[in-house]
DNA sequence: CGTTAGCATTCTTAAAATTAGAGTGCTAAA
DNA sequence: TTTAGCACTCTAATTTTAAGAATGCTAACG
């Protein structure tokens, strides 16, 4: 590892610190250390380690006779080396169970949800992204006929997701036509992964192979324009309001970049989804998430499996300043909770 | 009317003061009318008119040696009398129209793009609420087997909107028998008002001469399940990061109370919900809303049409000081666009 | 040699004092 | 009725002052 080990006491005491710091948002000082924490240590012995964890680029000073704060570095130090971890409490995941107990109806439903759940426990931003559709598998088509122009194609997938599709058909296909269409659309592609029926779908060799019919058939228009959807990721946000009780927040123009970056819900999804490293936690501290304006920000994400090689991503959004035990335990167990509802669901 | 009539130097001294502090956000004193605005009337006259217009209740001061502020009634009687209409430039206009033309494929993307339209155009916040289901026509309605227990019923509105319901059904029923009743339920059902059919669906006398079936029938079953859903209006809101750049929410905790408003998706629905008065532009002036938190804030709003009898709201959130004549153009605007987008589409 | 007490030093923050200026209300004259 | 002039008030910005917090360093201690 790039990073020095760091002795005991070194390690102790940054542990100490962030902890302080997470709690109070004040600079800790050393006699706060003494005055707050049995370490056994005098405030001289202290504030020589504490020059030395500075050194090292762990913490800073805001000014000379202020206490230390931790830097991106000692958070990163910290997240990695130190924290211990703080399992929920059977209360926090009862709770969690009985949100999702009230709500498992549907699909849309759970997203919500999983939302309101991270925030209300987190206290901080709780953000859920809908899974890559195309990695998911197609269970059932159903195409409803709107007017004379256009269908509505109603995409079931395997993890209950439901995609409404306005598609635009050739003039005057008479009703008999489209339901011989959307019973053959479902015995040649039910079942597959969206991603593979759209590579048919686009590809003229593979939908004459597939449906055995000229292209300039009814079933290869309809399958060209059904399939022809880019991703859409859906973005479920909830929380945000937690932001204005952060003392580091107390400024507007501070707040105001945040809500900004939150509005685009592009950009959020870029900023949760994590698609190099499928499984397990990440914690993104400070301006690791590289988005202007949101420096001053740390992402705690997870995916989550719907089904199979199906993913999604859940996240909290905070303050570089947050209880990250806490919150990586609960990011934990709700993307576990996800996961084990959608398996059993289906 | 309740306001005495203001005679002609109060009338425009008041609309001068409105718009003047409209765009600048501060006080206005008697000197910067006299600068600005050509009134012939010297500084010391306009004092006395304003003290006059002070004591009518339509000024305030912040304190002694400031200028004047309207109060709400001062904005409840420009709004109502002194306000002169300022009609939209051909550009905007143009705008609003492509805006539209590049995303009317279907109905959410067209709420979606008309909350963005409205925070764009009038820089504040643009809210949209979709209209009232239950005043909807039934156009269509597809019964999706999801598995023994549930399926997916997708009713297809007339307005275009669709409604996804995941339904429990009793168990193991067969394949055919879904169909045979999902064709009996448009036969039946296609083209009564939701609001009729739930009637029908939760009253057991209608439901038997309807269907002319028992009440256990699978039939009168999946009817019961698929239109027991409650009222359901979707809350599309955008531009809320524009607040920040208004001067009068410089501090946090003013800026606070509204985005905790603001993330209740109910509480913004009641605000802007016109239900009482269905046609026209409704103006909320500051407290006028009745809703706490948003005390600074004024509410624009209209319904819209979507066909028949069918309503829908939008609006415009903004701080008190906003610039009426516009937004209320705006919103105007934007109501007869979609209502008329509605109807050509169908 | 590591640890600690003591102390001068530095810097922040809060409170108090000062000042400049903006706007009013009133009075008296046009 | 309108307007010029002026004393008065209050705000907001700036400076001054003071208090306090935490440090780094030095020297003593075990």
């Amino acid at each position: 590892m790039a990073t020095p080990a760091l002795d005991s006491r070194k390690h102790d005491v940054l542990e100490t610190i962030v902890d302080c710091y997470n709690r109070t948002a004040e600079p800790v000082s050393s006699q706060k250390i003494v005055r707050d924490y049995d370490m056994g240590l005098s405030a001289a012995t202290l504030r020589n380690t504490m020059a030395d964890l500075e050194e090292l680029g762990y913490l800073t000073h805001p000014h000379t006779s202020a206490g230390r704060i931790p830097t991106e570095q000692g958070y990163r130090v910290y997240v990695d080396n130190l924290m211990t971890d703080q399992k929920l409490s059977r209360k926090e995941k009862q709770f969690i169970r009985d949100r999702y107990a009230s709500a498992r109806r549907d699909f849309e439903e759970i997203m919500e949800q999983t939302s309101k759940i991270l925030s209300a426990i987190s206290h901080h931003i709780g953000v859920v992204l809908s899974p890559e559709l195309h990695q998911s598998i197609l269970r059932r088509l159903e195409l409803i006929s709107i007017d004379s122009e256009h269908i509505l194609a109603v995409l079931l997938m395997a993890s209950g997701a439901v995609k409404n599709q306005v598609v635009s058909i050739p003039k005057d296909l008479p009703d008999e036509e489209l339901y011989r269409i959307n019973r053959i659309l479902n015995e040649k592609l039910a079942g597959l992964p969206l991603k593979q029926i759209r590579q048919i779908s686009q590809d003229p060799v593979k939908l004459r192979a597939v449906f055995d019919r000229p292209l300039s058939d009814p079933i290869t228009v309809v399958t060209q324009n059904t399939f022809a959807l880019e991703q859409e990721i859906h973005v479920y946000i909830d929380g945000t309001s937690n932001f204005f009780s952060q003392p580091e927040f107390g400024e507007v123009r501070k707040i105001e970049s945040l809500f900004r970056v939150l509005e685009q819900k592009e950009q959020v999804a870029d900023l949760l989804s994590a698609r190099q490293e499928p499984l397990g936690i990440q914690v993104l501290i400070g301006s690791e998430n590289g988005c202007e304006g949101m420096e001053m920000c740390s992402i705690v994400r997870s995916s989550y499996r719907v089904r199979g090689n199906q993913f999604g991503t859940i996240g909290v959004i905070g303050p570089t300043r947050m209880a990250y035990p806490r919150i990586v335990s609960i990011v934990k167990f709700t993307s576990q909770m996800i996961s084990k509802l959608f398996e059993e669901s289906l």
